[in-house]
DNA sequence: TATCTTTATTGTAATATCACGTTATCACAA
DNA sequence: TTGTGATAACGTGATATTACAATAAAGATA
């Protein structure tokens, strides 16, 4: 049905999931490189960096502001994006954990 | 169009969210913790652990399967999943990098 | 005010994903 | 060889995702 059957699975499964599906596609791989490799980073020099029209790219940052990823700065006409490092840092923890524990379970 | 753009992202971008995407829903996560928790898991225990439908287990498996983080041993006519540990390092580190980079790439 | 820039929103087409019923396959057992 | 149990493959319906054209909104600037 193209309809995940969340309710069905445990808080940290969903949130886990939640984190990786926004880093599950190139574009937004790529959006997050750029950010955080130029300081004033608008829509547009996202639209030029990927090559994506513009409402893709909103698209895809919008799916990546959803989880706190990102902080935006309104300065005139411009926004500027930038990457929210604490949040960042939660959830390289929270993914490397996931892996660990996994390691972990399977050499008891 | 629901057709990702694969060919305008370099090799690690396409790379990196190939992985993510795996990881990027919750039965994909359920199974893999109960692999790992369960030395002779087959897709039967997968089946009642997570209560979704036979197909659906199958098919969330063969997509974790097309990363190579599973092997599969056949015993009669059951296959036993576990989690291939070289692999699931390599893309722990890989993900990890992925953070670390854009944190690094912030502080500059 | 009128216009330009920048970004978000809306609408839409094409494709992908999720879920599952049904069927096929394959190993073993009776 | 017939049946049973386990898994994969096929087919399909429903929903989600990706991408973009067109449009709207909101802040500059002439």
């Amino acid at each position: 049905m193209g309809i995940t059957k969340n309710h069905i699975f445990d808080e940290y499964q969903n949130e886990t999931a939640n984190i990786t599906k926004v880093l599950g596609h190139p574009a937004r791989i790529a959006i997050i490189q750029h950010i955080s490799q130029h300081e004033y980073c608008n829509c547009n020099d996202l639209v030029e960096a990927t090559g994506l029209a513009q409402p893709t790219v909103s698209q895809h940052l919008s799916e990546i502001k959803k989880i706190h990823l990102l902080t935006q700065k309104h300065q005139g006409k411009n926004i500027f994006y930038a990457i929210d490092l604490d949040v960042l840092n939660q959830y390289r923890r929270k993914i490397n954990d996931f892996f660990v524990k996994i390691q972990v379970n399977c050499q008891k």
